[in-house]
DNA sequence: CTGTTAGCGCATTCAT
DNA sequence: ATGAATGCGCTAACAG
């Protein structure tokens, strides 16, 4: 048995419609392209002779005619942890992969923390560029920001960190609420059926993924493990030494802490702050980065809830890319899995 | 701070390659697709150019160019379980997307458990298309149908199931000793320090990957939990019915089965013996489809360590396209992931 | 409102 | 061994 795929002697083209259609290659680009200027009559024709050859255009040669190049720019926290360096990085990469030709790709740095400078840059970056892809914080001026630039035609993809009141066309990265949920359910299986505390460490409350993983971290104990009790919740800042002096007050108040979910950034200081109080307590922390990864590998960390920054990058973009120039793409493929990682199946590199 | 990628204003062309390298358009497309028949020095002149210009090629309008469409034919386990048939149709959308002006993908069926049939497949297979992407076999036969093939200069590229011996030119798939080893971690971890007894559920000890993930979980047993003894090695043919029975079996000899790892298929089989028994063994098992996933829904299994088809489905796709044609590919997006799944953190659709 | 025409960057004959 | 010319499928002026 075999099936075959493709039409066997050659995709139909424009020109192919046009023929059918009895108009000219134009006519057929504006009404497949929802130009105006056509007569609906006429555009009945063309949308029929689409339909019936199963006209699809080529994206590579379109991508050829239409010689306008892209601005882009994406706005990173500036102080960056490693996981947002990653970030920029893979976004260069990606750049340079997926639109060579069409793609100027302007990496812009800003205080993604403080709401005003944040909306500052995202403001900047829209009038210099045709799309913004920014990490987003869930305040009402960055949401202001970025429906001003809706506003005006420039379409803003939040990555990593989403904006909810806002316009932003799409949102690129893991729903936090249930990364929350994962770190409960592992650190509640993990734990076992006795009564034990548990604590979480966090980079801030203001931060809206943190809070969304902390609330879900907390819904599964509740459901699912009520005998683990919820000690405590920490701030770290997503430091390193901030978060080993948070970790050594709790553990000072709480000895018997017997996990800790660290949802933002800044482990190293935390596995410090246990070894120095010799403690067993169980990790589940966030990311495999330069900093992470020697953790998990001699099991300071116990598992890591990871999102895959390249794909991140090549989503955004690929979805940025999409917008400006009215492709169709694959949903599926720009899904962004909510990734558990334990020691033995770390990614290679 | 802010910094630009790609050069400003515009990016340089093979026709300014050949321009700075002062020779013809065509001649420097035969150096920079390593076409014979250009003499040493003007390489090396265009080679300059091509260096100092940054050029890349421009993968759409080649695309265009080159009217030649590429045969390839996937072949796939005929009796297909719920993970080989979504398998099939992820290749199906990814020739749709990927390549729908180049790619001819035809899909085609065989028993690919028996080496012979296999073997046939491939041969047949390699006689019509210009490269072939293969479910394997760890079998001399098998292998020697994949190097005959790639001797007449058809690559073939091994997907889910890898060919160790021969000159498959790529595997697609995951590390399955590094899939057995996560199970081995899982269940571990989930069972806590008390001594206890589990089991492994194969689909057949005859497949490569199978006695591969046993091997690497095994492993894990030894060195991380010694506390945990594997009291029995089974085989359900991957099919609901056997697995059910052997399971039935399983139980009745050692009722005390703590954990179930289960390396194949035919998991419903399973989850209803131990319903049966009314056993409340923790259970890991493999992959995401229409079968596994009321079943981790409801927590009659644990998790389940997944392989993701679309991206595989893809990867082989570009990687034959990319064979085929002299591409050069990003590796870091063709890395397949060990996903593991818990109900938190399944996929939406 | 609709048609004609000129490329986009590259691969490919066909000459030389 | 190298060059000139043609066209892939489509978009974007520019004419009517």
């Amino acid at each position: 048995m075999s099936a075959s795929l493709g039409a066997p002697q050659g995709v139909p083209t424009l020109t192919d419609v046009a023929r059918v259609a009895g108009v000219s290659l134009a006519t057929a680009d504006r009404v497949v392209n929802r130009r105006a200027g056509v007569r609906p009559a006429t555009i009945a024709r063309v949308e029929a002779a689409v339909a019936a050859l199963g006209f699809e255009r080529h994206a590579g040669a379109a991508d050829l005619a239409r010689r306008v190049r892209h601005r882009v720019t994406a706005v990173l926290p500036s102080g960056g942890n490693p996981f947002m360096r990653r970030l920029g990085e893979e976004l260069s990469r990606a750049a340079r992969l997926l639109g060579a030709r069409r793609l100027d790709l302007t990496l812009a740095a800003a205080e993604t923390l403080r709401p005003t400078r944040l909306a500052e840059a995202i403001e900047a970056a829209a009038g210099l560029s045709d799309a913004v892809v920014a990490v987003g914080l869930d305040d009402p001026l960055v949401a202001a920001a970025i429906d001003a630039a809706a506003a005006r035609g420039v379409p803003v993809i939040t990555l990593v960190s989403d904006v909810p009141g806002s316009r932003r066309s799409r949102y690129v990265g893991i729903d936090n609420r249930a990364a929350g949920r994962v770190a409960g359910s592992l650190v509640g299986r993990f734990l076992g059926p006795e009564p034990a505390e548990v604590a979480v460490l966090l980079g801030s409350r203001a931060l809206r993924d943190h809070r969304d993983r902390l609330d879900g971290f907390a819904a599964v104990l509740g459901e699912r493990f009520p005998h683990l009790r919820l000690a405590g919740v920490w701030e770290g800042e997503d430091d390193p030494v901030r978060a080993r002096a948070a970790v050594a007050e709790l553990l000072a108040a709480h000895p018997r802490i017997a996990a800790v979910y660290s949802a933002g950034a800044g482990n190293v200081g935390l596995a410090r702050a246990l070894e120095d109080a010799g403690s067993q307590a169980c990790v589940v922390a966030h990311e495999l980065t330069a900093e992470t990864r020697p953790l998990i590998e001699r099991g300071a960390v116990d598992a890591l809830i990871a999102q895959d920054a390249g794909h991140e990058a090549r989503s955004a973009l690929r979805l940025a890319l999409a917008q400006l120039s009215g492709t169709r793409i694959d949903e599926s493929q720009e899904r962004i899995r909510i990734e558990i990682l334990l020691r033995d199946n770390l990614p290679e590199a």
